[in-house]
DNA sequence: AGCCTGACTTTGT
DNA sequence: GACAAAGCCAGGC
Protein backbone atom coordinates (compact mmCIF):
# COMPACT_ATOMS: atom_id res chain seq x y z
CA UNK A 1 0.00 0.00 0.00
CA UNK A 2 1.64 3.45 -0.92
CA UNK A 3 -0.80 5.74 1.18
CA UNK A 4 2.26 8.01 1.34
CA UNK A 5 1.04 9.46 -2.21
CA UNK A 6 -0.41 12.40 -1.41
CA UNK A 7 1.38 15.29 -3.75
CA UNK A 8 1.37 17.61 -0.87
CA UNK A 9 0.98 21.02 -2.16
CA UNK A 10 3.95 22.08 0.30
CA UNK A 11 6.71 19.48 -0.23
CA UNK A 12 8.74 21.90 1.87
CA UNK A 13 8.73 24.13 4.62
CA UNK A 14 12.61 24.89 5.53
CA UNK A 15 11.34 27.82 7.98
CA UNK A 16 12.43 25.88 10.64
CA UNK A 17 16.10 26.63 9.81
CA UNK A 18 16.22 30.39 8.50
CA UNK A 19 13.29 31.54 10.05
CA UNK A 20 13.79 30.51 13.54
CA UNK A 21 17.03 30.14 13.89
CA UNK A 22 17.11 33.92 13.48
CA UNK A 23 15.94 34.09 16.93
CA UNK A 24 17.69 34.08 19.97
CA UNK A 25 18.07 29.79 20.96
CA UNK A 26 16.71 28.74 17.11
CA UNK A 27 14.21 26.00 17.82
CA UNK A 28 15.96 23.21 16.81
CA UNK A 29 15.07 20.54 14.63
CA UNK A 30 14.07 18.46 17.41
CA UNK A 31 11.60 21.00 19.12
CA UNK A 32 9.80 20.58 15.99
CA UNK A 33 9.81 16.54 16.11
CA UNK A 34 9.04 16.96 20.12
CA UNK A 35 6.06 19.05 18.10
CA UNK A 36 4.55 17.23 15.90
CA UNK A 37 5.02 13.52 18.04
CA UNK A 38 2.90 15.26 20.90
CA UNK A 39 0.38 15.73 18.32
CA UNK A 40 -0.11 12.30 17.58
CA UNK A 41 -3.87 11.31 18.73
CA UNK A 42 -3.90 8.42 21.44
CA UNK A 43 -4.34 5.01 19.17
CA UNK A 44 -2.55 6.38 16.08
CA UNK A 45 1.22 6.31 15.01
CA UNK A 46 3.06 7.69 12.66
CA UNK A 47 6.38 7.18 11.16
CA UNK A 48 9.95 8.88 11.38
CA UNK A 49 9.92 9.86 7.67
CA UNK A 50 6.29 11.04 7.73
CA UNK A 51 7.54 13.17 10.71
CA UNK A 52 11.21 14.60 8.55
CA UNK A 53 8.95 15.00 5.24
CA UNK A 54 6.49 17.34 7.43
CA UNK A 55 9.47 19.42 9.00
CA UNK A 56 10.73 20.11 5.38
CA UNK A 57 13.96 17.42 5.02
CA UNK A 58 12.19 14.12 3.92
CA UNK A 59 14.95 12.57 3.98
CA UNK A 60 16.09 13.53 7.48
CA UNK A 61 14.17 10.74 9.15
CA UNK A 62 17.04 9.83 10.82
CA UNK A 63 17.41 12.70 12.83
CA UNK A 64 13.74 12.11 14.03
CA UNK A 65 14.54 8.36 15.58
CA UNK A 66 17.93 10.91 17.18
CA UNK A 67 15.78 13.46 18.21
CA UNK A 68 13.28 10.77 19.83
CA UNK A 69 16.50 9.23 21.68
CA UNK A 70 16.67 12.28 23.57
CA UNK A 71 12.57 12.45 23.79
CA UNK A 72 11.97 10.78 27.08
CA UNK A 73 14.16 14.05 28.59
CA UNK A 74 11.54 15.83 27.61
CA UNK A 75 8.83 17.53 29.53
CA UNK A 76 5.61 17.49 28.86
CA UNK A 77 6.73 13.67 27.60
CA UNK A 78 6.90 12.61 24.45
CA UNK A 79 4.55 9.87 23.09
CA UNK A 80 7.59 8.22 21.19
CA UNK A 81 6.35 4.89 21.11
CA UNK A 82 3.70 5.99 18.52
CA UNK A 83 7.23 6.63 16.00
CA UNK A 84 7.41 3.90 13.71
CA UNK A 85 9.19 3.10 10.90
CA UNK A 86 7.60 2.75 7.51
CA UNK A 87 7.02 -0.80 7.88
CA UNK A 88 5.21 -0.12 11.69
CA UNK A 89 8.03 -1.94 13.37
CA UNK A 90 9.17 -0.77 16.65
CA UNK A 91 12.32 -0.32 15.31
CA UNK A 92 13.29 1.83 18.61
CA UNK A 93 11.96 -0.61 21.69
CA UNK A 94 15.20 -1.11 22.58
CA UNK A 95 15.42 2.57 23.43
CA UNK A 96 12.79 2.21 26.29
CA UNK A 97 13.44 1.64 29.78
CA UNK A 98 11.80 -2.22 29.43
CA UNK A 99 12.29 -2.88 25.72
CA UNK A 100 8.88 -4.20 25.86
CA UNK A 101 7.18 -1.26 27.27
CA UNK A 102 6.34 0.64 23.63
CA UNK A 103 4.20 -2.59 22.97
CA UNK A 104 2.71 -2.82 26.17
CA UNK A 105 1.92 1.25 25.31
CA UNK A 106 0.68 1.00 22.18
CA UNK A 107 -1.38 -1.91 23.22
CA UNK A 108 -2.83 -0.04 26.27
CA UNK A 109 -4.06 2.04 23.69
CA UNK A 110 -5.95 -0.54 21.84
CA UNK A 111 -3.09 -1.28 18.81
CA UNK A 112 -1.98 -4.77 18.55
CA UNK A 113 1.58 -5.30 18.35
CA UNK A 114 2.59 -8.64 17.00
CA UNK A 115 6.14 -9.61 16.17
CA UNK A 116 7.37 -6.37 16.97
CA UNK A 117 5.39 -4.97 14.41
CA UNK A 118 2.17 -2.79 14.50
CA UNK A 119 -1.01 -4.32 12.84
CA UNK A 120 -3.22 -2.35 10.58
CA UNK A 121 -0.44 -0.01 10.61
CA UNK A 122 -2.30 1.79 6.95
CA UNK A 123 -5.40 2.06 9.52
CA UNK A 124 -4.22 4.10 12.44
CA UNK A 125 -1.46 5.38 10.12
CA UNK A 126 -1.35 9.11 10.89
CA UNK A 127 0.80 11.63 8.89
CA UNK A 128 0.93 14.89 9.89
CA UNK A 129 1.59 16.32 6.05
CA UNK A 130 -1.54 15.53 6.03
CA UNK A 131 -3.98 15.80 8.95
CA UNK A 132 -1.56 18.88 10.11
CA UNK A 133 -0.74 20.29 6.35
CA UNK A 134 -3.60 22.87 5.38
C1' DA B 1 37.57 21.51 11.80
C1' DG B 2 36.93 16.66 10.77
C1' DC B 3 35.30 12.12 11.39
C1' DC B 4 31.89 8.87 13.22
C1' DT B 5 27.35 7.44 14.59
C1' DG B 6 22.43 6.82 14.24
C1' DA B 7 14.86 4.98 17.12
C1' DC B 8 15.39 5.91 8.72
C1' DT B 9 14.22 5.80 3.73
C1' DT B 10 14.95 5.44 -0.98
C1' DT B 11 17.14 3.69 -4.88
C1' DG B 12 19.99 0.68 -7.53
C1' DT B 13 21.68 -4.26 -8.49
C1' DG C 1 12.13 -9.76 -3.99
C1' DA C 2 16.25 -9.68 -1.08
C1' DC C 3 20.63 -7.11 -0.29
C1' DA C 4 23.88 -3.14 -0.60
C1' DA C 5 24.74 1.54 -0.78
C1' DA C 6 24.00 6.07 -0.28
C1' DG C 7 21.64 10.23 1.14
C1' DC C 8 20.17 12.94 5.22
C1' DC C 9 22.01 16.31 9.16
C1' DA C 10 22.47 17.12 14.27
C1' DG C 11 25.57 15.87 18.14
C1' DG C 12 29.42 13.92 20.38
C1' DC C 13 34.34 13.37 20.53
Amino acid sequence: MKIRETSPKKKHINQSRSNLSEKKSSYSFFENVYEVARLIPKGRVTSYGAIAKYLGSGKSARMVGYAMNAAHLQVPPIPAHRVLNRNGMLTGKHHFAPPDLMQKLLEKEGIKVSEDTVQKFDKIYWDPAIELAI
